[in-house]
DNA sequence: TAGCAACTACTGCTATTACAATTACTGACA
DNA sequence: TGTCAGTAATTGTAATAGCAGTAGTTGCTA
């Protein structure tokens, strides 16, 4: 969202360009994941990312907010986008004994089927939008180096 | 959205944990920079993104079509968009001489200044939440995978 | 110069998101 | 035990995004 991406980068800081590309890359492979879980399984990406936390978690459950903490995006309208997926059928909500504020997203063998079908075709769609692009090299070295910006994001917020 | 972020990246190849990364930082940082420009600004990160690329334009304009290949985000929506941020005196359209199909988008004087005054803030927030947290020899290598990650991807598509 | 495909931006409509309450429950404490 | 601050999820509402279709314009070609 700067001035210039993927342009003349003057008088810009260099830590700034390391910014425009995480932003210029996210962009365009994001774009191209939508546009494949779209067009071959009929799966909005907000679906695809609850399905994939929910396949992975133990179990296969999560509150309503471990999921909105995991979830990459959306945040808000947890509650209506859960109602979506689950009026699909690919998850449901069951009560928490113990706590009935809460409940608890389940993925239903639907679900499970539905993201596992999803997950090889985004796998290679970002290994070809993404990194095919780059030599294993470097994308070492990337992953490394935000790996390293994970690690004190997560310890000091 | 893949199953797990900034967890145990078990059985996944390692290109995708630098994917990992660019989504985790990305997230993370966009709603930093979302919360200082609205907090600071009052202003929503699209409208920022607009009065950008215009800034940086030649002679502060761009046409719609031209607005829309560069914004990273939207694409759709542009129409009301620019018509929002017209409303608030950041922006104005003009016909454009010898095409009556298109028009131009010019960043007015406002436009400038509001820019102006929200870009240190948003450069500094992307530094405490981005950069602070590399090493300027991790970011360089950041910014030169990507680059080069650019470079395919224009070409190529 | 009439016809037509391609372009540019806009509109109408629907789906989704954001934000500010609101409901329902819990745990602690006087 | 009754009150009350804190938590969990949901609703009501307005704002925004997405998409398919439309209107006006252009440039080419016959």
């Amino acid at each position: 969202m700067p001035s210039n991406i993927s342009g003349s980068s003057k008088s810009s800081p260099e830590w700034f360009d390391a910014w425009r590309g995480v932003l210029f890359a996210h962009g365009q492979v994001i774009r191209e994941i939508e546009k494949y879980l779209q067009a071959e399984h009929q799966l909005p990406l907000s679906w695809f990312d609850v399905l994939g936390r929910l396949a992975s978690a133990p179990s296969a459950r999560l509150r309503m907010s471990e999921l909105s903490e995991a979830a990459l995006f959306t945040r808000s309208g947890l509650t209506r986008l859960v109602d979506r997926i689950g009026e699909a059928g690919l998850v449901r909500r069951e009560r928490i004994a113990g706590d009935r504020r809460g409940v608890s997203v389940v993925l239903t063998p639907a679900g499970r089927e539905k993201f596992e079908q999803a997950f090889e075709g985004h796998r290679a769609t970002v290994e070809q939008a993404f990194s095919s692009k780059m030599s294993p090299r470097q994308w070492r070295q990337v992953s490394k180096a935000l790996e390293c910006f994970i690690r004190k994001r997560v310890l000091t917020g």
